[in-house]
DNA sequence: GTGAAAGCGCTAACAG
DNA sequence: CTGTTAGCGCTTTCAC
């Protein structure tokens, strides 16, 4: 006969009984307390006396306590479903929704419903939109689905309540979760200028995204600031990509008089500006600085580093989940309908892909 | 009186009623038959009369119905936790191995606790190993943390399954998922050979990796099977970090006689030998050819996309996740521990970043 | 083949 | 401040 190594026969009185996992009775019988207690302690919650609080703890830790998360979210009927709802983004940035969005759904007892919809034809979101409606209590959005018409509009349709991550600009009717765009690209050719840069490219990024335009517009904004002119010539349209990147670098460097630095809307195509500019045997940032946005892997897996703008992404997921489950709650006790904008600060990372001007 | 849109006050006999999502019960009273029925049809599970089995399907569509994840696996008893446990991985590497493993867990029920070790000190290792043994059921453990003994016998010792992830290589009392890297590594050697590379440079990968020493000798098998000898001046210890890749790659390129050709033991390392070779004026491929290995995003984000070998990492870790049901349930059930040796075929992707040599 | 009963581990609601 | 009761949605077990 095969018995665990640890004493799991013992709660033998149940035939279903789980791994050798400690459950809230065990904890309760050990302190010497009710289940209840016991929950109340682990959730932080409110009225326990200090004395049962510390046996309470104790007893955790010698049992080595983890709650179960399904059976929580099953019985805290918080355990409303929330989707996270993505489409092709690039790996550095999913893993960090991902990371992020698990943290979060783990402390707020949430459910979470990952889905990619990158097979999904843009034809059938509409559908899709509806159907997932149905089955889950909020839905988190990060960009380029965020900007879809249609499957916003399905989804306030039905009175999920939707919230944008990363979507550049905040919208009626949806709540966004977001760094200041405007601002960071702003701050970020202010970085630039103040190095001497007057010539300076730009490569916008995919036209169908808020976040782009804001960050052209930030861009341009510091530079008028600055009383600097922006040469139509020396800005390229890009699309995220770093083949996109590569064909706005080429065009830019071959211009007679090549501007001195480069800002990409994101660190792919700054690291594909940082490809070319090698192959025409540049200098990377003697002969020209480049600076790149968002700080995901590609920033570090060029050289030379890139400064660009860290987007916590993990940490903005995490909030988006937790505003999720506030506002699910909240409006189940009846409150109405809340839309918010969170902006979350971002931060300028100097790493070694900028330099003065060369002398002319 | 705000009420939402969807009639979901309807089954206003329970106070505690979740959002609008169907459940089994309304399935099945609309299907006229039983949950049990309803949930036998769900999982695909056995008998049951084609004409009832029609009218669930019916009903399932209709209501849109989705199971709810927590309930069934706090109902499983399947509903073992299983953890995935990774330090420092690239993040394309991690959102792989996140997708893989949430959608196993999602197909079998199982109960994820994903963990970053990236804070826990290695001279804790052993002690987080301990605690965690208590509280799962099974353990993931892709590289590094499957190469740590103390890690590795503190969950066996516990009498934990453990499956190592990609970790090259098969050792008892662990079961592992992995592709056959020797083979891999051979076949990329080949792949180069028959382009009519002799002199072939290696960069090694993190020598506390398995799979780094297997990826090296299926290289030196492959060369010595051409006939060709390994020179080795020509191979350099490398990390897997792009870092260290621009260090050995500084180096081999700055022979008198550079190889012709380099294989990196990954991505990361390989697209760093396209940096230096650029800032050396070399054209990839044609003064020099470069491959790689994992097949991460690091391949496509460089000119030219590499050549190099996939290894299906989101795969692998649903397969971890349903090897390691499958073993818990059978252990429940009281046949003894199972070890096993999954391999997994690995694909050779051919981009632009190899060609013949140059005519010397 | 099908259904009824019981319970997974936890927490909301309501007493005391 | 604390315990009791009931039940979240599903699946197991065991009858029929």
């Amino acid at each position: 006969m095969i018995t665990p190594s640890t004493k799991a026969a013992k709660n033998s009185k149940s035939v279903r009984r789980r791994g050798d996992a400690a459950t809230i009775h065990e904890v309760a019988k050990r302190a010497g307390v009710s289940p209840m207690t016991v929950s109340r302690v682990i959730n932080s919650n409110s009225n326990v006396r200090d004395e049962k609080r510390e046996l309470v703890l104790r007893a955790v830790r010698e049992l080595n306590y983890t709650p179960n998360v399904a059976a929580r979210s099953l019985a805290a009927a918080q355990g409303t479903r929330i989707a996270l709802i993505y489409t092709n983004p690039s790996s550095s940035y999913l893993s960090e929704l991902l990371v992020g969005a698990l943290d979060g759904a783990e402390r707020t007892a949430a459910q979470l419903v990952i889905e990619s919809w990158d097979h999904v034809k843009q034809s059938a979101e509409r559908g899709a939109a509806r159907r997932l409606a149905q089955t889950v209590g909020g839905v988190i959005l990060p960009p380029p689905l965020c900007e879809s018409k249609a499957v916003c509009a399905e989804l306030i349709a039905a009175d999920v309540p939707v919230i944008a991550i990363a979507a550049g600009r905040f919208r009626a009717e949806i709540s966004s979760v977001r760094i200041d765009d405007f601002r960071a690209a702003h701050d970020m050719t202010e970085h630039l200028i103040s190095f001497g840069h007057t010539r300076i490219g730009f490569i916008k990024g995919h036209p169908n995204q808020t976040a782009s335009v804001l960050r052209y517009e930030g861009f341009v904004a510091a530079m008028t600031n600055a009383g600097l002119t922006v040469d139509p010539l020396l800005v390229h349209q890009g699309f995220f990509t770093y083949r996109s990147g590569l064909e706005a670098a080429e065009k830019l460097l071959d211009r007679k008089k090549a501007p001195t630095a480069v800002f990409a809307s994101n660190d792919d195509m700054a690291a594909a500006v940082v490809s070319v500019a090698h192959r025409k045997g540049l200098d990377v940032p003697r002969d020209i600085s480049v600076v790149g946005f968002d700080d995901t892997a590609s920033a570090t897996t060029v050289w030379p580093e890139l400064t660009t703008i860290r987007q916590p992404i993990a940490a903005m997921a995490a909030t988006s989940i937790e505003l999720l489950q506030r506002g699910v709650r909240g409006r189940k006790e009846g409150s109405s309908r809340v839309v918010l904008d969170h902006v979350i600060p971002h931060t300028l990372i100097k790493r070694d892909s900028v330099a003065p001007p060369a002398a002319q």
